[in-house]
DNA sequence: ATGAGTGCAAAGGCTTTGCATTAGG
DNA sequence: CCTAATGCAAAGCCTTTGCACTCAT
């Protein structure tokens, strides 16, 4: 659904990343990356692990930190509770999330050339005035998924109370 | 710096979005409010602790918990590390985040008007299509704060290690 | 053989919860 | 008085780390 410019295999770049940063591409990575490369929404850690043939928590965490420090994946952040994980800006494409502030769901969607331009090119400067230097930004668009919208319909009138 | 559009007391809101939900404005809960209200930038659970003559951990998580509810603050996301927290959007008026990739440091920005009409205004449609009705948006710029560059300058020699 | 990668289990840190006490209506 | 709010301490949960084992070079 989201862009999927990926003009150099992405197996490819991950082991060079590794190895700038002395680190092997190991099969374990590897899974992890092609987990995250047919995702359409950034994964926490459970939907990684499931998806990996139950590689072990540890395993996963330690692995993501390592691609993470080799700029194969980031860390995305939805509504707290917990971090999930999505390939790189330049390996998956630049995007945005639509994140449903109920239940915390995230799906990618592409934004308009326009808006895009107007958000790296106007800012470097109104940021530099604070001493940031602009790398980049992450916009994300609230709003509550067809799901909670429903479920929030049928709740409505018995619901007065906390939560 | 940012924009304080405060045109109602706030605390004055406060206790009504509580009273709302069958809570009280306690002594506990203003505090907070205040020591919010006059923030520059999101703070996390410990700077909050220590702004508010030490209102314990579980007082201020459960009362900003509250407050979550009510609608009179929100849960800011950095970097992954730890929860921040702010008044709510139209306490403090619609502004958006500069966020360090490497400390963590949040300062708060606003944006051009031409970029935040083309964000409300170009998004619903965008997102109506995967069944989302579009809330707000959440924009934050990354970068790097002017300590985190320097520091970076000073360890680029003798650093080739994992970070 | 040697060092990296793995996996299990234990530890760690932030956050939440239980329960008795205190305060407000 | 009765319910809400508070504070301390204990529990929980996600994440990180220690250590021994396995695999690749």
């Amino acid at each position: 659904m989201s862009g999927n410019h990926q003009r150099t295999d992405v197996h490819e770049v991950a082991s060079e990343r590794l190895n700038a940063i002395d680190q092997r591409y190991s099969p374990g990575r590897r899974r992890l990356i092609e987990v995250l490369a047919q995702a359409t929404h950034p994964l926490v850690t459970t939907e990684i692990s499931a998806a990996t043939d139950d590689l072990p928590q540890s395993s996963v965490y330690r692995n993501l930190s390592i691609l993470e420090e080799a700029g194969v994946v980031v860390k995305v952040l939805t509504t707290g509770e917990r971090a999930a994980f999505e390939l790189a800006e330049d390996l998956k494409g630049h995007h945005h999330h639509v994140v449903c502030i109920d239940c915390g769901r995230v799906i990618d969607v592409d934004v308009p050339e326009q808006i895009e331009k107007l958000l790296s090119d106007g800012m470097s400067t109104l940021v530099a005035k604070e001493g940031f230097t602009l790398l980049g930004h992450r916009l994300d668009l609230l709003g509550r998924c067809d799901q909670c919208s429903r479920s929030r319909r049928d709740e409505s009138f018995s619901t007065s109370s906390v939560k």
